[in-house]
DNA sequence: TATGAATGAGTTTTCATTCAT
DNA sequence: CATGAATGAAAACTCATTCAT
């Protein structure tokens, strides 16, 4: 009778050890070496749960997906209007205090320098790019339209809006000091309201 | 009779070679090698004229923040009115075309990627962002007085402002082909001017 | 199933290894290239066990010392006056034949013209003089004692012969063929008797 | 007209530099840059003067052999019995004070290490010792001619105070810290004073 | 004589990956 | 599954030496 696999919880361990070690050392550091340490395995295992490195970035991108995607399924779990659904994205993005993952953040960073010029990790980043546009957009729409406004605005606008969430993840890992404290989700969803009370109607 | 110095001219030449192979193949393939070939010189001569490859980051920050300086000055030149230099900014920040530089933008994500962990990197890094919300803060603040607004919200305004500049950097270095064609100035603009004109009146 | 460590064994043929390439061609010549091809491994595999190279010299100190340690205790087992005892610690260090051992002395003297300049090999250079010094002292001390002569001079006594052993470690490592045929253990040994035979009485 | 050769000048400056830097910093640290700077020379410079680095050190071992002969030179003028000559010699290699160069002592110390394993380095040290050993050979025969003792002895006594003057070069360059203060040059006189003293009559 | 840029071979060290146990 | 030794290629950096000026 073989022993049961544990192959998914150690996966899940490898990935989380690399979430850290990217976040507190930086791209550079992230050996396997210093993964398998913060994991307490081995290198060698590290390698039998993934070929490459390059596996267990692809793994560690769609690991932070979920974890992005959570935060907003939990604040959206009691939204019920397209405007509360609206304001749930932005502060499961932007928001400070609970579900913040500053870690989780500092990693998405760094792995958004890797993609200029990986193709593989380009691939991934540009995908979850596009789901945070299309899901980012459907919010709108949706929310201008309950407001009797035209949604032809909505595809730049969501462009635009992650591009600052972007941004605001840049800052707040790499240049925190200098920023104003929790300046980001209020403001944003100001800029989005007064946008759309000035937008043409339908 | 003494060999005339030609340091700064070949220090520059390094730097340029730096900013291309960082902007075409990312950190991890920026070697000293790779750049030393990029700018047909040897490696060795590198490491003369640069004691490490951190000096050398740190002289492409520097290099890098000139380029976008640059840039808004020539824009900047011929506004007269607060709010043509305010779009000036946003132009020379945001808009395709005439003075764009995508690898000095491709070279700035990758070094705001780099900043998260590399304390030097972080200091340099952190100042050039201040420098961008100060001025960033003035500009808004001499639009709103002209205006007639008040001017509080400009220090949260220019902080959404300049996280949505890096993060239009990123996006348009590592997710162009997903983004709207053209997204950013404009709509950036419109954000602006609606919050402006929502604002109180001082 | 686990692998078994063989880091002890590899880390004593390293510096086995690196105590004869030392020997054999000195400190600039003693890379690790040069001792991983006497050790019969590669030089990645050196740094497997030895993070640096500064560590292999705290190392190669440790059994140096062990290795005159082991000299003088084989010569000390069969002695039972304070005078036998004198003359085995005399003999382990400067007679020739037996228990000889010329790779460990010319790794010595190499190792304390390093201790010169590198703290962290002075730190256990003096470390060993020290206790060579103390030694000494005690065996003179009691020795003294023996011949019913005051003790006060052991110190300086003890000091000149620890340096004494040195010089000779160092001119039969750089200098052999000026110097005479075994004349140092017979010499030292006539000196110090007429030393303490002229010392006063307690 | 040619200008005047300042040649013999600028070695004794480079020679001077390569001595305080090797004192100050080892032999590995003893770079032809390291020694420029500290000559207010520049690299190419040196190489016009000196074709190689082992040139260099050739030329130093026989400056710091001139410094040594200087010191008993200078207290040798004043001597007229052999008795004080001897004291003379001893004082002018171990007595601590006026005179003193304990830079050129841990220059000596090092290239004596160097001495283990370089050919060219290595017989121009055998030539030093042969002539110390010489000297002192002498000086003690006359010395004990005065005093009616077979001279027999002189070779051996010689060598082995040759190698006390290395070791206490050695360890007041290495071991400072642990050995006792002054402790050389009387004790020294000590055991050959009486060692002479119960030698047999010619 | 003197400068200092330039070279190229060499150094230590790192690290993803492999593999015997 | 798991270990950890082992490899080999590549990294940053050093440095004696050369040479155009």
């Amino acid at each position: 009778m073989s022993r049961k696999s544990n192959t998914e919880q150690r996966r899940s361990e490898i990935i989380a050890a690399m979430l850290i070690v990217l976040a507190e050392q930086g791209y550079e550091r992230a050996t396997i070496q210093a993964i398998a340490k913060q994991a307490q395995l081995t290198p060698g295992l590290i390698h039998y749960h993934f070929k490459t490195k390059a596996e267990m970035l692809m793994a560690l991108i769609a690991e932070l997906s979920a974890i992005f995607q959570t935060r907003y399924a939990a604040l959206a779990s009691t939204a019920t209007t397209p405007n509360e659904k609206l304001l749930a994205y932005i502060n499961a993005r932007l928001a400070k205090g609970k579900g913040e993952n500053p870690e989780a953040v500092a990693a998405w960073v760094i792995i958004g320098a890797e993609a200029v010029k990986q193709p593989e990790v380009r691939a991934l980043y540009e995908n979850a790019i596009s789901q945070e546009l299309g899901l980012l957009q459907e919010l709108l729409k949706a929310h201008l339209k309950s407001k009797g406004k035209r949604i032809k605005s909505a595809p730049h606008l969501a462009a635009v809006m992650v591009a600052t969430m972007e941004g605001v993840f840049q800052l707040a890992s790499a240049a925190e000091a200098v920023m104003p404290k929790a300046y980001a989700a209020k403001t944003v969803i100001a800029l989005i309201d007064r946008f759309i009370e000035l937008e043409d109607h339908i």
